[in-house]
DNA sequence: CTGTTAGCGCGTTCAG
DNA sequence: CTGAACGCGCTAACAG
């Protein structure tokens, strides 16, 4: 069995109000102190959370909601989060919606039984319905990587980020560029697209083909599929832009397949493991993922404690182009 | 507010005994239970798990221990362990010890803590000291991917894994070979440096000199850093074999940087999304993961409805060798 | 099948 | 500074 405020009672006479009291930072003569941590040490008692949850309608922890584990942009973001939450004092729970909005719901529903205290979340889509549970019980939610109306939010600036790619495809002499992205049903594919669109218009003057631009799955899959896509098309582009890692990786691994016969330029995201790994160097539009996780964990502590603009808040930060070996992303003659 | 049964008490003039029984899935009277459920609706009542958890000891829900999340072996298994215990109506706590006996002892008391019902590991090294704080309260452990004493364990025939890696070798011509593997203070690690002395060994007639076995740090910076000292020796080995995927990714980066002259024959561990990112198809040791975590969700089930033999398990699953093009493993003239 | 009573382990009044 | 009493939301015995 394990111990409870009443064995420490038995042992050292106290009552049960002084031992809660020496758990929770309040005065307490130093004899007592000392007898209760002599029980407790004796005992090997350690504090449930639970009731102590129960009671005092703070868990001490917060729970984070992935749309999948799978990703190193992902697990990058849960690691330093925890992190900064751990040193103020809470523990994490992280979750995986595994891109589904009904277990995206069922794990929103789940963390708020369990009292967290707070919730960051990279959201499946737009639908904020799920966060109805949260803001029946007044848990306040950060969003990562998505816009989530009402809610504080930190994302990077999407538009810009591609259209940094663009300028170097276009610059390097490209004038047919195609766009690996995903639907337009989430904040930051749309986005990502428009700002292609729109980049595309400047730099170019014309407006992309809609069949450079079809949305694909996000997922690896999808990302050699839809590079084989445009190959094939009856005039294909000479460079690709891809708007997210997975797809990055799925157009890299199609490449590869294919050989280099009517090789494009590629224009990635994210992960810099895969740039040491390929050969030549790929060029990516990085996301600072740490700064990503930090102002979210930041956001979040700041309303826990109360603080923070009455409003919803949401920083936007900027990416960086990594440029690669020259031969990825210039124009062949 | 938060709705409780004393709200449905109040609307329904119901005792708090049937709800309770409405809920838990006693039997309660047609009317009774419309009663409850329009009460319900107009609520928004969901029950408290904290405190149902409290009362009742079980807190369905489960944790899940790994040693790091930025690892596809690692994500791979907590999806799939996720996925079954859902079925089974378990709810799923991830957490990571980020390498770190510590962090790996604090998030083992943090989850006895939230009263989990059962647990995962993936453990950090073969201290098994931290998991006291789950057989004081009688919490069942399931360690995957290494074997830990007196702990249910799923593993491989790690073994047979490397042995499968030095048989090809051997058989294609090479009798210098290199390991590069973790050091000996996990189980996992003591037994692939251990099957692969053996292996060669029995295939050589010769054990591999000590500084073709180095340990390295378990990380894609080892797996660098491990790779260009095997090729720095006077007498550099023709091949290598990695004896995990972080280091398979780091000696594969190495590969790439450093260019084709020396180019050693490489087999790697796990990763199929790394065999198709590179050209040409390595060859590499492969788990079932999948069957790893469903062996592991599984016997925790079997656990936590009290069954399962009295003494702890140990299931070893089979690995397979995927083997590439052949210009990976071959011996160059 | 339903209601009453008694807690789970802890935090918080309020007297003293 | 300490102790008694009460309650957080729910489940588990019993009666009825």
């Amino acid at each position: 069995m394990v111990a409870t405020y009443k064995d420490i009672r038995r042992i050292t006479g106290l009552s049960l109000a002084t031992i809660s009291k020496y758990y929770n930072g309040g005065n307490v003569l130093g004899p007592n102190r000392e007898l209760i941590e002599k029980a407790a040490a004796e005992l090997d008692y350690q504090v449930n959370n639970v009731a102590r949850g129960l009671r005092s309608r703070r868990s001490m922890t917060v729970g984070v909601i992935l749309d999948e584990l799978a990703s190193t942009f992902n697990t990058t973001i849960v690691s330093r989060i925890e992190e900064r939450l751990r040193e103020a004092g809470y523990g994490t729970i992280i979750c995986d919606s595994r891109r589904d909005a009904e277990s995206q719901a069922d794990v929103m529903r789940f963390l708020v039984g369990k009292m967290v205290d707070g919730i960051v979340v990279i959201p499946v889509d737009d639908d904020t319905s799920f966060l109805a549970a949260a803001r029946d019980r007044d848990v306040p939610v950060v969003a990562v990587d998505r816009l989530m109306p009402g809610t504080d939010s930190v994302v990077i600036d999407n538009r810009a980020a591609i259209a940094s790619a663009v300028q170097l495809l276009v610059t390097a002499g490209h004038t047919a560029i195609g766009l690996l992205a995903g639907p337009d049903t989430t904040y930051t594919m749309r986005e990502r697209r428009a700002g292609f669109r729109d980049a595309m218009q400047d730099r170019t003057g014309l407006l992309p083909r809609a069949e450079l631009m079809t949305p694909e799955h996000v997922s690896v899959e999808g990302g050699c599929t839809g590079l084989r896509r445009l190959l094939r098309l009856s005039a294909p582009p000479t460079a690709v832009v891809c708007a997210n890692y997975v797809l990055t990786l799925g157009a890299t691994i199609a490449l590869n397949e294919l050989g280099q016969e009517l090789r494009p330029a590629l224009v990635g995201f994210d992960n810099l493991e895969l740039a040491r790994l390929i050969r030549p160097r790929p060029t990516l539009v990085t996301q600072p993922i740490e700064s990503l996780a930090t102002e979210a964990a930041e956001l979040l502590l700041q309303r826990l404690s109360g603080g923070g603009p009455d409003d919803p808040v949401t920083i936007t930060l900027d990416t960086t182009l990594m440029v690669g070996h020259e031969s990825t992303y210039q124009l062949r003659p």
